[in-house]
Order: structure tokens, then sequence, then C-alpha cells
DNA sequence: ATTGACACGTTGTCCGACAATGCGTCAGAA
DNA sequence: TTCTGACGCATTGTCGGACAACGTGTCAAT
């Protein structure tokens, strides 16, 4: 039997990796909090004992994650990375994978239901209210296909909210970004399915009004398979990658 | 009436963003493969107009989000952003809001029993031979308590990897980083429930080869409250921020 | 065929410099 | 007093050049 010596492959990581990495580190730990200034980039390459440039190498690693943003143009600021931006480069990535509207429609379908189920014993009063005024906005521009899109696709939004549940939102993120306002949107243009649209809603604002998640759940899957047969009977390509 | 000017605010975006802009559209809409090597960073820098350093941070900002890779370790490749590296930046968001095991496992009872199913009608051979080659693996280290880990959060790996949907895989990264590690953990060191989650994987193993949706999403969702009951018997602190 | 020496290309890091811009201070004008 | 403008300071954005570290290809020697 050979003696195999198998040394681990040592990993040289760049400076602006590790730089990255500790700043990343102090943040997430909560060393420094949100909405606190980082420190200026003279005063990190002191710190480090790296050059400027290599700091803010570091810095850009992490300003697209979104977790620094800018305070006024100038200092930057440790913020909480809003859902969207995080969902942009998630978005990016299914784009590269050449997702299809299937794969996105089953995701949806797994948290959709979901959300309406949760914002039935989470959503607060003014949850509701922003519901409510929703329903009454959709029926007004019922004819109108762009607006109508914004409106449903803020619906969805809102109930997603409602749950108050982070790691929700952030995993249906790219629903909003890159499968309702294509998808969705050719539905309403082919179909003009306004009202079953509305009654769906309507019955799943209801149901979270009612408090009865169950029935919140099953109109939402109604709606989702609607959409889906919508779908289907427009022959728009359930099965073609998603376009960006 | 005041007649209102209301100028649009101009957005002075630095170079390095604009930069990054354009390399980004380049890459997603195709004009650069994914393999393909990135051009130097000198000529990128003649291209655009800028100096090194300023492509260097524009090309920081993309590396972050995984789209471009190290070759070997010297030139930059476009690449297919791995759902992990994706995961990871999605996971510090969600601990920089706090976000609580309960929140988790909501997401996780919403995806996970979709998996199975979908992984019924999608998994391919390969995929099965693995699955299985887990649960012998698993029924090895029954004793060991964090090979036992290892080989849990594999096995629903394996199964979100068997559906092929990069959509739901994203969407469940970061229950792989961030939830089963730490959760799992601690059920697995307080319960020993080895038999129990051996059990469970088998039925839906099971349910897969025999091409059976309804009972591997019956035989997860068992699997998910179990998981949950266990927590709760332990009393660890389900409604506690995630720490990271 | 393997090894070693060497030049070359590319990235990582450093240094120093300057322009643009936001911010605080402070004196002067209405 | 309050508003305005001038001024300096701090910080970021961009530049140019420099060198070390390292992978790669070539070529000669063994």
């Amino acid at each position: 039997m050979k003696k195999k010596v198998n040394f681990e492959k040592l990993a040289h990581q760049p400076a602006y990796r590790v730089v990255s990495e500790k700043i990343r580190n102090a943040i997430v730990s909560g060393e420094i909090k949100t909405g606190e200034l980082l420190p200026t980039e003279i005063t990190l390459a002191e710190q480090f004992g790296v050059t400027r440039s290599t700091i803010r190498e570091a810095i850009r690693l992490l300003e697209h994650g979104g977790i620094l943003g800018r305070a006024d143009r100038k200092r930057l600021v440790v913020t909480l990375p809003p859902t969207d931006t995080v969902g942009r480069s998630v978005s990016s990535a299914l784009l590269m994978h050449q997702v299809t509207y299937e794969e996105l429609w089953q995701v949806a379908m797994g948290l959709e239901p979901l959300a309406s189920k949760l914002a039935c014993t989470a959503a607060t009063r003014k949850d509701k209210q922003l519901l409510a005024a929703n329903l009454v906005h959709t029926c007004e521009v019922m004819d109108d296909h762009d607006a109508l899109l914004d409106a449903e696709i803020e619906f969805h939004n809102l109930l997603a909210e409602a749950t108050h549940n982070s790691a929700l939102l952030l995993a249906r993120a790219p629903l909003n970004e890159l499968f309702y306002p294509v998808a969705w949107g050719a539905v309403i243009q082919a179909l003009s399915p306004g009202e079953r649209i509305l009654v769906a809603h309507q019955h799943i604002y209801g149901a979270i009004c009612e408090n009865n998640p169950d029935k919140a759940e099953e109109w939402m899957k109604k709606h989702m398979l609607d959409f889906r047969r919508g779908i289907e009977m427009g022959n728009l390509g359930f099965d073609q990658p998603v376009k960006g």
C-alpha cells in the first residue's frame, strides 16, 4: 500500500478578501451596529496595515451585497440589506442558470400559499389596511393592463410582508423581480382576467380578516392554478427560460 | 398655484459602478458566455478609458455575486454563480435581519415538502443512487452526532438537487447554511433521534422510487414536524434570532 | 521524458497625488 | 437675528506608476 502524503492545498487568500471577511464578520456579529458609520478608508487602512486601494477593493466586495450603503454619497454606513437589493443578485444568478417559468412557478406554488396562511396569524391592522387599499385600487384600474399588473404584484408583495417573515420575503424576492412582471403581464395582456384576479384576492383578504388560514391557503392555491391555466391557454412558453 | 420646477435629482454614479454594470450586462445578456475568460485588467482599463484601479473595484463588485470566478488563481472567468455563493449573501442579509429559527422553519415547511414532491417526477437514476448511498452512510454513522448531522443535511440537499429546479435550490440555500447546521445539530445533540431521522428518510426515498409524490410530501411534512417537536422538547429557543 | 533556467504576462499590493464634494465654522450683509 | 457666502477640512473617487508574486510557455541540458 502506497503511503500518500496528501498535503492540504494551501489557500492563499488575497488581502482584500481577508479584509472583506473581517469587516463582514464585524458587521453580522453586531460589533458594528446597523446605522453606524464605517471608519474612513484611511483609518481602516492603518488598522489593517494595508493600503487604501486594498481597503477599497474589500469594501466593494461588501457593497454589492447591500450590507453597506451610502449615508450621503460620502461616508459608508452599515445598513440592513433591503430585500430587493439581495433579490437582484439572486435574480441575475437565476437568469444565468436559464431558469424556466415552470421552475419559478413551482417555487411560487410552494411559497405563496404559505404566505397566505402565515399572514392570517401575523398580519397587523396596518397590513390589512394596506391590503384593503390595494383591493380598492385594483377595482379602479381593472381595465388598464399595466396598472392592473402593478396592483396584482403589489398584492402578493403586501401579503408576503404581512407575514413579517424576512426569510420568506427574501426567498420569494426573485418571484417579484423575474416571474410576475413577465409571466403575469403576458396573461393579463392575453386574457384580461381582471375579475378572476380580483375575486381571488378578495377571498384571500377575507380569509385573513376572518383569521382562517386554511381558506387563505386554498384560495391562493386556486389563484396560482388559475394563473397557470392562463399561461397554458395563452400558449406562452411555460418551459422557456426567463429572459431578463 | 405655485409652479414647481421639481428637477429630477441627478444621480452621479461613480465610474466603478458604471463599469461594473456594463460588464454585468455583457455577462447576463450572454455577450460573454459562461466559461469565457474576462479580458485582462489592463485591456479593460484601456477599453473603458479608466485606470486599472477603477477596473479592479468594478470587478470586486461582481466577484462577490459569484458571476465571476477564478480560473487558476490568475485570470478571471465568467462562471455560473454556485448556489452556495449566492446563498451566502442571502444568509448574511438574514442574519442582520435577526431572522428567527421559527421564521426559517416556516420557510422550510413550505419548501422541503415541495422539494420531495417534485423530486418524485424529476429525479434521475443518478439522483436516486446518490440518495441511496446517503441512506447507507446514515446507517453507518448513526452514533456519531457530527457525521449524522452532515448526512442529514446532505440528504435534504440531494433531494433538492434531484428536483433540478435552480430556483428552488437558491430559495432554500439559507436553510442549508443557517438553519439546519445549528437547529438540527441541537436536536441531534439533545435527543439522539437517529432512528427517527433514518426512518423518515427511508420513507421519502421509497416514495420517490415508487413515484408517489403525495407520499413523499407527507413524509417530509412529518419529518419536519418531528424536527420541530424535537426543538420544542429540547427547549432550544425557537423564537430566538439565529446566531451566525 | 524529465528537469532546470529564464523571460513574459497577469494579478496583488503599494505609494503618492489631485479633483470633487459634503460639512462645519465664521465673518459679513439684509 | 437670520441668511448668505467664503474658507478650510475631511473624505471619497480617480489617476498614474511601480514592484513583487506567481502561473505559463519555451528551450536547452540531462
